[in-house]
DNA sequence: ACCAATTTGTCCGTATGTATG
DNA sequence: TCATACATACGGACAAATTGG
């Protein structure tokens, strides 16, 4: 009997419950916003136990498909960037990614981003940009404070861009950014200034609409970046810690 | 009573369980490939029913960061770009993303993959970029695999990248990719030897190690499908139908 | 090839807390 | 305030699959 089937096992409940859902949700059948039901009513539908549509359930909760509001019930969810971005940053950890493999994808991500903000900012991102810098400017001392607002300023230059596609590309190396310039910002003293010169660069050429100051400033930015991280005695070829993502 | 406190809200047990045994994933306690233990020491560990375990389980399933082998006992996982490629290409499908967001984040990416690629190409990857060439000339008439073979093709040039960021930033609009080169392909009878001789060029600016042919070919190929798209009756700034992921 | 122990998948019943009307 | 509906959590149970002798 040499040839043989591929081994043939059956798909458990908890999973057929959780892909019949998915599929629903990806077919657009439901949509986000909608209420799924309780889970006594999908009890009856899928005809099975509870117990089996809660293991179901909670395979979908965690992608952010399925959501539950503040009195616990069911709706479709929209999944968010920073969700998946964190998740994603995780794996890129536990895969142990190099610095440089971080900064040579950084580097044309945020170029094309702030190509498409020049092109797309609205006043109202704008503002929000000059209020994170006012915030920054009050913070310069506290390294983790102005590594956190210098994650929050790169968001909004995201969702300056206008493009979803761009922002899901940034925002997984955007989470490492934030860990590496906490680092970075508590052992290089003027990095911090520096950082904030750019941000001020940054929203001045969207102001005048200027690709190519633009450009340049997002270079200069993340050029600073890594030689801060070189500085900071770091080895660009060696994983990047796991420790940076110790919490949350 | 004016100054009230920020509503305090219990976290369930399940989900406890989950982030207790994420953070000893992501910091390293336990690695990528340890056995996890058998549900009945888990409920002895942490002192809560078995059905909770079980759910705390299934949130940390879905994401990859633990498995199942054939014999369904649970290891620590190391997710893999496709799977949450996957997650983040129906999300982006279900935030209705358009095609220019698609095209115009893909141009940039791409590009840096093939200029990492050009660098750090071997030989072992050419030959697998060259066999996949072959399969797609005798596939040509049949727009379903050609576009198959097409992912397969960006897939090696992201593995030829050496870079697994790139990678994680690619993949997600690359399977919105394939499904959109499947519709193009079908409706614009050109397209499958445009495509093949650009992935034939592609191949030899890798062999040339010339970075310049790269671009260009990225350009063009690039071009090709966003024209394709048009060339298909779409529109560029309406969301991207559903209805192309519907299997998967 | 058979058996016994282990482990997962599934189900049932029940108690408790909380949100809504 | 009270009643109802619902999610959370628990304990116990059994069948099926897997493992290791």
């Amino acid at each position: 009997m040499q040839p043989r089937f591929p081994r043939v096992s059956p798909t458990p409940a908890y999973q057929q419950v959780a892909e019949a859902i998915e599929r629903e949700i990806v077919t657009g059948h439901i949509r986000p916003g909608d209420p799924l039901g309780t889970e006594a009513e999908l009890v009856k539908q899928f005809g099975v136990n509870r117990s089996t549509i809660r293991e179901g359930i909670r395979l979908l909760e965690q992608g952010g498909l399925l959501r539950r509001d503040s009195s616990r019930r069911l709706w479709v969810g929209l999944p968010h960037y920073e969700r998946l971005a964190t998740r994603m940053s995780r794996a890129l950890v536990l895969h142990e990614v190099t610095f440089r493999e971080l900064y040579e994808a950084a580097m044309p991500i945020q170029i094309a981003t702030i190509e498409a903000a020049v092109e797309r900012a609205t006043p109202e991102l704008i503002a929000a940009l000059e209020d994170n810098i006012e915030r920054t400017e009050r913070a310069l001392r506290d390294s983790t404070a102005v590594a956190e607002l210098d994650g929050e300023f790169h968001g909004l230059i995201g969702r300056a861009s206008g493009n979803r596609v761009l922002q899901l590309a940034r925002e997984p190396s955007e989470a490492l950014v934030v860990e590496t310039t906490e680092l970075i910002l508590a052992k290089v003293k003027e990095g911090a200034p520096r950082l904030l010169h750019a941000h001020r660069m940054y929203v001045d050429a969207l102001k005048r609409r200027d690709k190519d100051a633009g450009r340049l400033w997002v270079r200069r930015h993340l050029d600073d970046w890594r030689k801060g991280f070189e500085r900071a005695g770091r080895d660009l070829d060696r994983p990047i810690d796991r420790i940076y993502l110790q919490n949350r």
